[in-house]
DNA sequence: ACAATTGTGTAAGGTTTCCTGACATGGTTT
DNA sequence: AAACCATGTCAGGAAACCTTACACAATTGT
């Protein structure tokens, strides 16, 4: 109801082509992801599978490193970020609340 | 200059993928490439690579192909709107050139 | 000062994914 | 009837990916 998750969000991408797109090393990024840095899916017989917003994040990972931030510093400024993030989520959907209990849409019979 | 060419033009899915996300058999996307329909590029191993415009472009065949439509004419099908496509393209620069001689830019001596 | 951790390379051995080519086949066209 | 269409399937081989492990310089922590 509220995300159009598109074409960005998607995970579809494998390793290789994260390696070839970012410039980084297969070993890099999966590095990146035992540090939690990242979270790609898996395809059923294993195999990495990246989004678009993935790729965009590894960028950002690794201009912080070569500035000699550390991975376990990233994580911390990452779940700072994410945590603002919620918090807005929250206030946005509880206003939306109120203007439904206010105003709303009843929710009809049928379609 | 005129193209932003983000997310949906990258070819970076494998035909696993494609495959799962249209429930086409690889031997049938292969085909269709065959019948030139489509047109994936290649990882330097030779390992085909699509777009998420080429997956949306593969359910529309799907469908044709199920109403009964063969590739062959599929494809004059796709030329033609292309040709279409091409046309328009053509009166938008030539519109453009126009504007640009009357009130153009002038290219500045440097950035 | 010394120990521990970080970030990365590299190699081995194994599994998954992808490739091409070929044969088979039931429906359509021509 | 001969040719073509669309698809399945199988074989053999190569590319891509996986995990584990060892190495090592550089940095951080005690």
């Amino acid at each position: 109801m509220t995300n159009d998750f598109s074409y960005k969000d998607k995970k579809v991408i494998t390793i290789g082509i994260v390696r070839d797109l970012t410039g980084l090393s297969e070993r890099q990024i999966r590095y990146y992801e035992e540090r939690r840095l990242i979270f790609p899916e898996r395809s059923p017989g294993g195999s990495r599978k990246y989004s678009f917003a993935d790729i965009e994040l590894l960028v950002e990972i690794a201009n912080k490193i070569e500035d000699g931030v550390q991975t376990h510093e990233i994580r911390k400024e990452m779940l700072q970020a994410q945590k603002k993030q919620n918090q807005n989520e929250v206030r946005r959907k509880m206003i939306q609340g109120q203007l439904n209990a206010q105003f709303g849409l009843r929710k009809g019979p049928s379609s």
